[in-house]
DNA sequence: ACAAAAGTGTTAAATGTACACCCATGC
DNA sequence: GCATGGGTGTACATTTAACACTTTTGT
């Protein structure tokens, strides 16, 4: 038995998916499931382990941000790791579309929403909610939930990101109000048709302008 | 050469002392100074390591909370360490008192400003600067800032705390009304003289109101 | 013409911000 | 009696929250 603490990397994935918010999580041979993970290498800094570990598990993301470390003992192993997790927003793919990379193999990764969520191996679940509950918090403060959208979305498509993640409607003229004055998305002169009713006017997410009033707290608060 | 990445933990201790936040810094053999750290053990939770890597620093601390896990490769070394830090708030012992445990040993453990810090191994700086970002980001919407303060205190001290970490004055009667809104403080009935000038009332702080409120974001924005 | 989603302003309430004087004590 | 820090209330500005109807499209 080693007595070495092994560092073990684990990623929450996140994406938009039917109207939920969905986390990626890898089969095992047991039944159960767990977090994209894997363990770091001897020479690789933390966030490439991150970026090594979504890969195999065949998803991308543009955001990724540290989470937290978790170091539980095991009840009772002749092992013993501490678990550095990160949480990775994907953007959907649009009204009905797939996430990013989500052609889902048969019996590999797949996305699972809160409610939906088989058992987890260690502290996974547990990683998940605490990936959630930061989603939330920075929902008001930054502009995480653009990250979770294409290139080009609808502000009712926005608007659904802010209300999923928080979990209570919002109101249409109060949200499209503060997202007009921050001035934070452009027009892209486009409209998507809708499924029914009238077309909606395709916007772009203006990074630039955001960088320069991030210092306020509490920018997109809602 | 160990092929192994090692476990450290760091902690960031904090206190206010003589009118400045202040960082618990360790001298090291060669003249510079670093945080008060230490290998993880093999059967010791992460939070158990940073309580005996504080102690061993001869302080104490009730607030501490995991802060981020520092992984980048040393520039050449044939040994690799990821440290998960934690930064740990030490009440201060009242207007011109020291901080707990802090009657400073001679080529010990001491107390450095944000001006006055020596220069630190490693990442140690940016531990601590994070640590800072950290409680002036938590400031307003957790009573972290009561955890700087003796179990008795005077409104200005507390006033005080807050115009220290977030760097800029605040109105007293504003002040004062929040927090007397809030309810967070009962008096104690006692007052305490003043260097000079009117005694001032003594309050304790009221844990269990905070933690109803503590849902609520902004409760002590300033 | 109707069903469905997009888009648009106004008002009231709550919150935050600015501001100046009296009070109690020690010297 | 004066210098020092403690203590208090009011008015204005800003922000947030609630609310309903018209527009454009596809069928």
């Amino acid at each position: 038995v080693s007595r070495h603490v092994e560092v073990r990397v684990a990623v929450v994935l996140l994406t938009i998916h039917g109207g939920a918010l969905k986390a990626l999580l890898v089969p095992q041979r047991d039944g159960s499931y767990a977090l994209p993970s894997g363990t770091l290498g001897f020479d690789e800094p933390l966030s490439a382990a991150a970026e090594r570990v979504m890969q195999s598990a065949g998803a991308h993301a543009d955001y990724l941000e540290q989470l937290y470390t978790f170091g539980n003992l095991p009840p009772s192993s002749s092992e013993r790791f501490i678990e550095v997790s990160y949480f990775a927003l994907v953007p959907s793919a649009g009204p009905a579309g797939m996430p990013a990379d989500g052609r889902p193999v048969p019996g590999g990764p797949a996305w699972f929403a809160e409610g939906e969520q088989p058992s987890l191996i260690l502290d996974h679940a547990n990683i998940v909610k605490a990936a959630r509950i930061r989603l939330r918090g920075k929902l008001s403060y930054t502009a995480v939930g653009f990250e979770l959208l294409p290139e080009v979305f609808t502000l009712a498509e926005l608007q659904n990101i802010y209300e999923l993640i928080l979990g209570k409607q919002l109101d249409k003229r109060n949200f499209r109000r503060k997202i007009y004055e921050l001035g934070i998305v452009e027009p892209t002169g486009e409209e998507r048709a809708s499924f029914r009713g009238r077309p909606a006017s395709l916007y772009r997410f203006k990074a630039e302008v955001f960088e320069q009033i991030e210092a306020k707290r509490d920018i997109l608060a809602f």
